[in-house]
DNA sequence: TGTACATCAGTGAACGCGCGTTCACTGATGTAC
DNA sequence: TGTACATCAGTGAACGCGCGTTCACTGATGTAC
């Protein structure tokens, strides 16, 4: 573990960081190259020793994004177990505040166009953020009547549109048009009315 | 109603659905005015004599797109009438297939960053679809019975912001992320289950 | 510890490019008489 | 109908700019002896 490394000690990780706050200031496309270095005190050719081009570099951002939100993902599933219903609740909550912390993150993962089978590591990172999910949705769906049960993925699919749409209309800060009400009440208050409807929790709770 | 105007015949909206196709293509960011002008048959210089620029071209594309919404909104909203079930549900599914039809739109709406509040015209605009959904929303709210009855704002947030997480995950192709279901099937089910959380359709229909 | 050498992270200049925007202009269309 | 003039939509050249990327280089760091 190098205290400093040859020039500048970290600069893969400097412009990472640099590219992941220009992202959240600019926006995916607004992002550039030459803004990143320069922010981590470097001249733009330098990038290229640590990176193939522009969008490898985004991607990287996407790539470790992906890894803290399945961390987050699965801690937050551990942390509600025993109780199914408490383990997928958490993951939701885990989602609005990832989203919530990590813009830049969130958005290179899922605003930037970056596919997620750029590399092989993206898709594995990607895939085990949304298997987490889906376990955490299948563990409830034993809770449902075999006759009314909607397949796992779907229900899963749901939750993770409300999340997102959410987040995107009313968690950041879309220019001019105003939250009517707190993004994670929001959220709460949406994914309990829809357990509700899979009769997961009291009609009248 | 002239058949041609001076030497386009009519520059002005060959340039918004130029703009419009090429936002579609290519993102809100990677548009250029340029790029429209050309596919218009048109010196970049010439936009000027109809836009003040290229904020205020992606701006008119916006405005007309939530123009069309706002039809379509209405119309599924009357078209539900006298049923405010079947009036709620018409417009969840035209919110869907407005996405799908004008995705150019779409994007200029809610993805280019363009405010809302920019011209009083689009400010209009946005209002008045976005009241389309409320006004649909209260109707609803009042077969619910009040004691249980979550604000009207709030519920019409739910239903925007799942049916906008639909778009932006399921039914545009995000670069490498399947879609588990067809959009509208999981919109449908979707809203479905969420309305029978609030006791609005009988729990084992 | 001291010296000679190898490595390689970052430099700085250069490139070609397409961008948004400006400007004086031109020439087709519309209008007055 | 014909002519002279006014309008103004679109042209084409030019601008300054920042971009992503390349390249030969330099000089600090690490290593061998």
């Amino acid at each position: 573990m190098p205290k400093r490394g040859y020039h500048h000690g970290n600069l893969r990780q400097a412009l990472i960081d640099a590219a992941l706050e220009l992202i959240e200031v600019r926006g995916p496309m607004g992002f550039t190259l030459s803004e990143a270095a320069k922010q981590a005190g470097v001249t733009p050719a330098a990038v290229y020793r640590h990176f193939e081009g522009r969008e490898d570099l985004i991607a990287e951002g996407a790539l470790q994004g992906y890894e803290i939100f399945g961390d987050l993902m699965e801690y937050a599933y551990q942390n509600g177990q025993p109780s199914a219903l408490e383990a997928f609740s958490a993951t939701g909550r885990a989602y609005l505040a990832f989203a919530r912390k990590y813009p830049g993150h969130y958005i290179s993962m899922f605003e930037s166009g970056i596919s997620i089978n750029r590399t092989p590591e993206l898709a594995a990172a990607a895939a085990r953020a949304n298997g987490v999910l889906e376990k955490a949705a299948t563990d409830l769906s034993q809770h449902i009547p075999a006759e009314k049960r909607p397949p796992a993925p779907m229900f899963s699919a749901h939750i993770w549109a409300l999340s997102h749409g959410v987040v995107e209309l009313f968690a950041r800060n879309s220019p001019g048009r105003a939250s009517p009400f707190p993004a994670d009440d929001l959220l709460e208050s949406g994914i309990g009315i829809y357990l509700r409807g899979l009769g997961l929790i009291e009609p009248d709770a």
